[in-house]
DNA sequence: ATTACTGTACTAGCACACATAGTACACCTT
DNA sequence: AAGGTGTACTATGTGTGCTAGTACAGTAAT
């Protein structure tokens, strides 16, 4: 039997977003961080949804979204596993989800007492900080 | 009779946000860059309503909101006036909208083949030809 | 005072998304 | 054959967004 790879997932009440979303969200981050390594098997639908004591169709919807995704690909009777590959996105679609995720960030900041250069700094601190905490867990 | 600044709103049918978020939005994004001056008269709800084919409930929404972030005062029987001063968060409040913000940003652009360094520049490039464009609009 | 304009506060109805619950089916392994 | 898997339905309840209509209080001009 395929170990499958425990999730670390917390559903917040407070989050704003679906529950459906907070999946997706998280398991995606896992998987590009390699945290999920690739080709691991996922819990079922109906485990996850033990542990996170929630309905079965929720994760499944989520499973279904990462499928469209590229993250994850299901197979009937065996469960969900994590994609080799994950990147099919073109460099234009790529440059243009950017923009558009950049334009929500400064729409969201641009009212603060921040200079953009502070705003750039922090970015980059973050991200950079991110990834490094990544690479400490493996 | 105090003249009324134009807005020059277009809601978007395909945008994902609501409507009144749109004017929000908006309203917010003008007046934080002087395109609406301080002290200034917008529309009424009714007004803007009609020019936008919305309800004017859902204008009325959006000019709640605006007031309790401190961005509008509305006067009743006289209209709703852009605030002199707009900013009234301490600097934990602004640091944790900031801290926010950019883990949302950080969470939608780190899927994509852009190393953090790239996304920083991107992002002060953005920011400054914003404010640098508001500045030739003035 | 009357009129007309303002913001505000309700109620009602409709549509949609989210989540739950239950059931059923096809697939795979044991 | 049995049990676990993903998937696909239906039904129900809840909350949000938007529209529509009505009503009320405040302000300005006449």
């Amino acid at each position: 039997m395929t170990k499958v790879t425990a999730i670390a997932i917390q559903i917040a009440p407070g989050d704003a977003r679906p529950i459906f979303r907070q999946i997706v969200d998280e398991i995606r981050k896992e998987i590009t961080t390699g945290k999920i390594p690739a080709g691991s098997k996922l819990p079922s639908v109906r485990g996850l949804a033990m542990q996170l004591t929630i309905n079965a169709n929720t994760v499944a919807k989520a499973y279904t979204e990462l499928t469209n995704l590229g993250v994850l690909e299901s197979r009937k009777g065996l469960g969900v596993f994590a994609c080799e590959v994950t990147q099919q996105l073109s460099s234009a679609e790529q440059r243009d989800k950017l923009a558009q995720a950049t334009q929500v960030f400064i729409n969201d900041v641009m009212h603060l007492d921040f200079t953009p250069q502070q705003v750039s700094d922090y970015v980059l601190a973050q991200f950079n900080q991110l990834t490094q905490r990544d690479k400490d867990n493996d």
